[in-house]
DNA sequence: AGCACGCCGACT
DNA sequence: GTCGGCGTGCTC
């Protein structure tokens, strides 16, 4: 290995997968400058977007190159050697690597714990000398042949139903506007968003060049989406982009998006950081749902990414909801996104009847209203399926003793073991305590843990009570249930899913896992048990959640049957939130809380991010977060940042999980170019600090 | 994040 | 006498 010329040393700035903000520095040796074909005299910018092996204090890691430069930005005496190119692919193309630079500036984190996660693990190992490439390996020999562009007219089926006029009218929207725009389609649950989608990709993809990227929440929970997508583009190969996929199934779609061979790519929130160098349109199915933010290592929001990637693009891009998140409804209003609605079912199907049944007064059945329970008599009479809805799983809440008032704590967290009901064949052991949080299980004690009464039972009720209460109350009826605890076996939930859909199943009880997708034929009843934890909950984004999680729960009621209804139990009767959701009134309610935040002073009116820390030692905690505060406070008075407001260190709202005692800091601000201002500096300043606790820095945070 | 180095407690 | 606990510092 040469050592370089000082007049012309090339210096790749490399992306590795460390919490460190920023590129690294690494010369180009001659050897390599020639393999990636250039001299020391031309910029090598064939480099750039190809992996590379590089020196990582005293072992090997890899990189990206992102850049190259004759600058250092660091000390060139401390400036190693790249020790390897990966050249078993094209560079990954310029749009991926300004997406990921916009990411790691956006949420202030090392452009590597972006760009490395993203790719397919086998893209992330250091390729021993012997083989030549693990991607190549992979591919099928011929698959080279098959790279030839598919004609428009042959990739699509020709069997397509004919449009409703808002759906004709919101493709023609689509249609007629060209660049970077976001477009918002507000569409009821059956209304036909699906139709729109299919339609649009299918003009996109007739430039036979074309690629198209749609995301969905939870690509488990949209079998028909995905499905229609299939048979929409039969000859068309499709990359399907999800964290359910082994290693080797998840690099294998890549690299045909990648490649240019998947045209459509359909995925979860992983799937926005592929890169595809043709992309002409997203669409976000469900824009709204909680699921597009990642929520271990950067926590990303997709949707945003999507939204960035586009505008970089200079392409269209669709955000899909019967319930826009109110950061969309407030762009709508600002008109930054164009807005097109679909009010009616594309069926015709009428919506639902939603009736609030006060149950503060009322003295319950298991749980159950008289309303409740007379609906679904009534239903179950009439061969018709019913759906209960209760966000809680496992037998009960929390153990009690009646005796001394002893509950159930879980000694590692702040929070309640729950009482399970577990397979077992001693009915002695039938039940265990879990803890939700750190998942400690322990056997149930026979005597009090305080006074050593017997007097222990579960309060309250989950999902395997219910469940216990229906069988009792319904004996003639077919009773199934699904939660997680259900989904732990593999292939169970779908087997109960499949098993409704034949009809063999009666009254399915199940928590917010079966809110989404799934079209139940012969629904005709949903009823919602705990509409009011979300009511008065702390978190400001509760009652947006809770309407969304009840107009979808809502959507799920009367696809096909006529005279659905929807039954929701609330001690909150007069709470207006259920007015408007009895009126199917999005718009009313979206426009009313969207007042209330301005009011507040909450998003989207002002910008948040929060500095979360943990430790075993709670005043370890409490003293970072103090001294980042000071830190903050000087950082705005010097640099005259009056639109930042600092709040106050507070534990969070579950203060200890596994032992990790939890704190929190909210920065709010009006200005979001401030607040990133702040942010840049600030978490350079932090990470000087030496604490035993450790922090991390969340950009518009979901929960606060 | 890894991974080194470095200085104090209970074990063969 | 050492194994190993995790505090501290560094990585282009």
């Amino acid at each position: 290995m040469t050592n370089p010329n000082k007049s012309d040393v090339w210096i790749a700035k490399v992306a590795v997968d460390v919490p460190l903000p920023g590129l690294f520095d690494y010369w180009i040796p001659t050897e390599i400058l020639s393999a990636v074909g250039a001299n020391s005299a031309s910029k090598p910018v064939n480099i750039i977007g190809l992996r590379v092996v590089v020196p990582w204090g005293n072992q090997q890691r890899v990189g990206v190159v992102f850049d190259v430069s004759q600058q250092a930005d660091s000390e060139t005496s401390k400036i190693k050697p790249i020790s390897l190119v990966i050249s078993d692919m094209a560079p990954l193309c310029g749009s991926w690597l300004k997406l990921i630079q916009f990411a790691a500036d956006y949420y202030h984190r090392g452009v590597g714990e972006i760009a490395l996660p993203a790719l397919p693990k086998q893209l992330r190992v250091i390729p021993s000398p012997r083989q030549k490439t693990l991607a190549k390996r992979r591919l099928p020999a011929g698959s080279k042949a098959s790279k030839k562009p598919a004609s428009a007219l042959r990739s699509i089926k020709a069997s397509r139903p004919a449009l409703t006029a808002s759906q004709h009218q919101a493709l023609g929207q689509l249609l007629s506007t060209s660049g970077f725009v976001t477009h918002v389609l507000h569409g009821i649950t059956g209304s036909g968003k699906t139709e729109v989608y299919l339609q649009w990709f299918e003009q996109i993809l007739a430039d036979p060049l074309a690629q198209v990227m749609l995301l969905v929440p939870e690509i488990g929970l949209t079998p028909q989406l995905t499905q229609a997508v299939a048979e929409r583009f039969e000859s068309e190969e499709i990359a399907v982009l999800h964290s359910g996929l082994t290693d080797a199934k998840r690099a294998q779609y890549w690299l045909a998006a990648v490649e240019g061979r998947a045209r459509i790519v359909v995925g979860t929130r992983l799937a926005v950081l592929t890169p595809l160098a043709n992309l002409r349109a997203i669409v976000i199915d469900e824009e709204h749902d909680s699921s597009y933010r990642q929520t271990e290592g950067v926590h990303y929001s997709a949707r945003d990414l999507a939204i960035a990637t586009a505008s970089q693009q200079n392409i269209p891009i669709l955000l899909g909801s019967a319930t826009p998140a109110l950061e969309t409804w407030h762009a709508v209003s600002r008109q930054r996104y164009q807005y097109m609605a679909l009010r009616e079912r594309a069926t015709g199907a009428a919506l639902p009847t939603i009736q609030i049944v006060n149950v503060r007064h009322e003295s319950m059945k298991h749980g159950l209203s008289s309303v409740a329970l007379k609906n679904i008599a009534k239903t179950l009479a009439a061969g018709q399926q019913v759906l209960i809805y209760l966000n809680r799983r496992g037998y009960s809440p929390v153990l009690h003793c009646a005796a001394c008032g002893w509950l159930s704590a879980c000694d590692a967290c702040s929070a309640y073991r729950v009482l399970h009901r577990v397979p077992s064949a001693r009915p002695s052991s039938a039940y265990r305590l879990i803890c939700h949080h750190c998942a400690s299980d322990q056997t149930v004690p026979k005597r009090c843990p305080d006074c050593g009464a017997v007097d222990l039972a579960g309060m309250g009720r989950g999902t395997q009570k219910l469940e216990e209460s229906l069988l009792e109350l319904f004996a003639n009826a077919r009773i199934a249930r699904i939660d997680r605890d259900v989904g732990r076996k593999a292939g169970a939930t779908a087997k109960i899913i499949a098993a409704t859909h034949e009809g063999e199943v009666d009254i399915l009880i199940g928590t917010q896992m079966l809110a989404k997708g799934h079209d139940f034929q012969r629904l005709a009843l949903v009823v919602v048990l705990d509409a009011d934890q979300g009511l008065f909950a702390s978190d400001f984004r509760a009652p947006e959640r809770l309407f969304s999680n009840l107009m979808q729960v809502s959507g799920r009621a009367g696809r096909a049957v006529s005279d659905a209804r929807v039954v929701v139990q609330t001690r909150y009767p007069d709470h207006p939130l259920f007015d408007a959701l009895t009126r199917h009134d999005y718009d009313y309610f979206a426009n009313q809380q969207l007042h209330e935040r301005e009011q507040a002073e909450l998003p989207p009116w002002v910008f948040h991010a929060l500095l979360k820390a943990q430790s075993k030692n709670a005043q370890a905690v409490i003293d970072l977060l103090t001294k980042a505060r000071e830190l903050a406070t000087q950082l705005c008075e010097t640099n005259g940042w009056a639109a930042i407001r600092l709040y106050q260190p507070v534990p969070m709202p579950m203060a200890k999980v596994a032992h990790q005692e939890r704190a929190q800091l909210l920065i709010e601000s009006g200005s979001r170019k401030q607040l990133h201002q702040l942010l840049a500096l600030w978490s350079e300043q932090l990470r000087a600090v030496k604490s035993p606790a450790r922090w991390q820095l969340e950009v518009d945070p979901l929960e606060i």
